[in-house]
DNA sequence: CATCTAATTTGACATCCATCTAGTCAGTGA
DNA sequence: TCACTGACTAGATGGATGTCAAATTAGATG
């Protein structure tokens, strides 16, 4: 649940798209990133987990506003969890979700245009 | 080059992620346009055109940056421009591709975070 | 321990997608 | 008109991805 191959925040970063020289690797990472918001389903989900009161939602909150199995659910969640957008945590019975603020922030910034500096 | 299926921006909108109820059809054509960010040669792509001087950029000046046959750059520039992330422009013998700021814009607010509204 | 439920993993399958080659269209200029 | 160049389209192909059914793991409870 915690040990997961996952985004590394500290590259997929920061700086605006319209600087310079984005690296190979950057853009890579970025991609991954990107891979896990370009599903509807899991666009929803991160949606409904930030939505949620108090900021977290249990995985059987997320399963019925959709019409798949919990398998599929499962498997868009461990795919947002990879690209570092959200965190789980089992209490008990139940594993409960959080969306990471900080990647969202970044991403926020990412499309951070420059205050049109006209030349 | 101007007439394509291409994401009506009035949907893929505007309002926080963190906000409730992010309807189906909002969520489809977000993940178009996050689609077309989910793949690093476009991520270049767009960093490129984005940071240029004078902010367009000729097809002639996005081929030799990658190791990649002229058709499949021309692919990936199609796909940005069907999500409404840039627009392009023949101008003689080249085309030129700029970025549209407002689809940026309304991304960066899409991760814009409620401002920490303590319960 | 046995059993029940929540959630995940595994493996299979159909579909989508990035890339290439070959061919086509648009504009320039001899 | 013909040839040349820049850019795009069309079709094919190998690899990635969303989905499900079946099996597995983790906790709770009798």
């Amino acid at each position: 649940m915690s040990k997961l191959p996952v985004v590394d925040a500290s590259l997929a970063c920061c700086a605006p798209l319209s600087d310079p020289a984005l690296s190979e690797q950057e853009a890579a990472e970025l991609a991954r990133v990107f891979k896990a918001l370009a599903d509807p389903v899991r666009l929803r989900l991160l949606n409904l987990i930030a939505s949620q009161e108090g900021g977290e939602a249990c995985v059987c909150d997320l399963t019925g506003p959709f019409e798949l199995t919990g398998p599929t659910i499962s498997h868009h969640l461990k795919v947002l969890r990879q690209a570092g957008l959200i965190t789980g945590e089992r209490r008990g019975t139940w594993v409960y979700y959080q969306v990471i603020p900080e990647a969202l922030t970044r991403l926020s910034g990412l499309f951070a245009l420059p205050a049109l500096t006209s030349a």
